[in-house]
DNA sequence: GCCTTCATGTAATACGTTACATGATTAC
DNA sequence: GTAATCATGTAACGTATTACATGAAGGC
């Protein structure tokens, strides 16, 4: 399972709540990687801190309380980060799935989506380029860097979905004869 | 519910049994957009067809059974296709997850990750475009679309990775100060 | 005082995966 | 005749989402 590397991950990179950690899941990570509730969260926190692989290392206010990972914890997310990547990696993406189906589609409809997928990946590159050049405050602290490589990401993965929609357009003009002989 | 979506997008495609759509999800399918074992899609098919939404066309040998889509199945189809990308579209994909998490790693740690995933991000995009160039045969089909599009778009969203991790691999090199003063 | 945000949890339901189970047909 | 592939299903378990529930602290 890994929501519980996730949790494991993000304690890693700097000690935090659950709360903190909800947050951290409506943000990019939750918009590229993982998705996650606190009702989720919380109950796995626990469990994490059952196994010893966190502990709560400060109670505040409110009932906060913050985890850290326990060294065993800091292992356990090693062996996982640099476990070579296996062919049963979960993957699951609405949108991906979306484009996959367009053959379904119309030639009309299969235009009008792919246009509208162009214009949505270009729209949303542009704002995430937009906050990232005004977002030199450090104003998360130890996050930053987190930030940093997964608007880069973020920004690469759209372009590239951009540009395949736009190639996908200028297909869908030619005959399927001419393609199979004209293929490079 | 996607499963149910992805399963009437590949019959609106091409009629399939069941047997025949789980192969089709440990594909392309599984590998980029959504994953499903046989033991989801064979109930998920019985529940389409007692809403009404699929129906089988042909029973052949072995008890196998041939579903179609029906106009209503192909009607809530497409309004789902081009239903504009809501903010509560499923993500889950446990490698970027990693990718994510890399900072929780120590520079040689995350070093020596990079450099795996850029490595691993090459390889499997030669590979495609191999498959992609010698797999002219129409073999399957209707479905040969599908693959052409699968493909150009696995080869580009491993190249966008591909390059990302240069790009941080070589972002590793530069300290702190340096890097937020050079912003371009 | 009232609303918003912070902060954590449980319960019911839905969904997905693993293990179990069965039988027909084809290839050797 | 034996193994592999085709073809479909159920049951148990684990995981995730939605709805429900509670209370403290801070801003106005």
């Amino acid at each position: 399972m890994s929501l519980s590397h996730a949790l494991l991950g993000l304690l890693a990179i700097a000690p935090a709540s659950g709360y903190e950690l909800t947050k951290e899941f409506e943000r990019d990570l939750g918009r590229y990687a993982w998705q996650a509730g606190h009702t989720s969260i919380y109950p796995e926190l626990n469990k994490l801190a059952g196994r010893g692989l966190v502990h709560v290392a400060h109670e505040g206010p409110r009932g906060a309380k913050t985890y850290d990972v326990t060294p065993e914890g800091r292992d356990e997310l090693r062996t996982w980060l640099l476990r070579p990547p296996g062919e049963g990696a979960v993957v699951r993406n609405e949108q991906v799935l979306r484009m996959f189906l367009i053959s379904a589609l119309t030639p009309e409809d299969q235009r009008r989506m792919l246009t509208s997928i162009a214009e949505n990946t270009a729209l949303t590159a542009a704002e995430i380029r937009a906050s990232m050049e005004s977002e030199d405050e450090p104003e998360r602290g130890e996050r930053s860097g987190f930030g940093r490589l997964a608007g880069e990401f973020g920004v690469r993965q759209l372009d590239a979905v951009h540009e395949w929609a736009e190639w996908a357009l200028t297909e869908l003009d030619i005959p399927d004869r001419e393609r199979s002989s004209a293929q490079a």
